[in-house]
DNA sequence: ATAAACTTTCAAAATATTTTGAAAGTTTAA
DNA sequence: TTAAACTTTCAAAATATTTTGAAAGTTTAT
């Protein structure tokens, strides 16, 4: 296969991804055609290699930058903006995972936490299921929480390992 | 809080989640009633209770038993049936970590195998800089494949424990 | 101060997804 | 059979999300 050929399956395959675990498909794009360019681009050339409008790619980058993924450049001497992409996938991995923990999870188990509160009868198998299904719930999204933070500020290869040394 | 508000948030907060992960925000809603349901419910119940429309229930319901994490019941002598909700909250757990690994990690990994097979140039920065990034993201995919494949084989308890007995 | 170069905004349009509900289909009891 | 009870289907409608592009805004050089 061609390296176009390759960039374009590259860039389809994570606006795919992305727009099946709930992140906009063409962000998933910018973002991959970023992570495949050795060099920044302008706005420009991303709404050229995209076939987007500057509207969609304007708001498109600024939301990338919002999630730490990509960064604006600037060169001396000229007036364009640059958009350059953090290469390391592990970082990004980690940015990814400390974003939606905080904008979705701790949302989610703020309200759990809240939901342990309700009163009710002991004896109604209503409240009973409820309980449970709550209180479980909860305690996983605290597992999931917690391994999160400790990956948020892991060293890939530590983590890893630490991982398959018991998954063995 | 009473039980019957403490319902809805938990109905509410379990769709607002489910919607943020790429997952129909009335499914998630259909499968939070039905883990705070300590019976089965019907068809009928299912769609008065979340104001829905027959044809919205039926589909999300067969949706939910394709994720193995509904299950239709009859009862002797009714001709209704009735779906109930699998409450352990670790199965359920494996059970879309599975599913969702099987319909969308497997074949981005798929993708990013084949794109290994890219020739070029290794003195081309385009070339070069494509394969760190698809080489790389094939690495993180296939550490969490394993993990994942991992914690699908997993007793709740010894995945939990395991992680934290490292991650202290 | 002006104007060219560039970026941002946002209402409207396009697109995608979800939902509806009536009709068609199926099953069961009598 | 037949008809009542129940389920499934799917085209059309409703809703939600994404994208467009022209206008407004900003910055810089002269």
């Amino acid at each position: 296969m061609e390296l176009a050929e390759g960039r374009q399956k590259f860039i389809e395959a994570w606006g795919k991804l992305g727009s099946e675990w709930g992140i906009n498909r063409t962000m998933a794009q910018v973002h991959a055609l970023l992570l495949v360019s050795p060099e920044a681009l302008t706005t420009e050339e991303i709404m050229a290699q995209l076939s987007i409008s500057r509207g969609n790619a304007n708001m498109t980058l600024r939301d990338l930058i919002g999630w730490g993924l990509i960064e604006k450049q600037h060169r001396a001497g000229e007036r364009k903006e640059y958009f350059y992409a953090e290469k390391d996938v592990w970082l990004i991995a980690r940015q990814v995972a400390q974003e939606r923990k905080k904008r979705e999870l701790d949302p989610v188990l703020k309200v759990l936490n809240e939901l342990g509160n309700v009163k009710g009868d002991e004896k109604d198998p209503k409240y009973k299921t409820f309980k449970k299904s709550v209180t479980d719930i909860n305690k996983l999204a605290k597992n999931v929480d917690r391994t999160l933070t400790t990956m948020v500020k892991a060293e890939e290869s530590w983590f890893w390992g630490s991982i398959f040394k018991i998954f063995k």
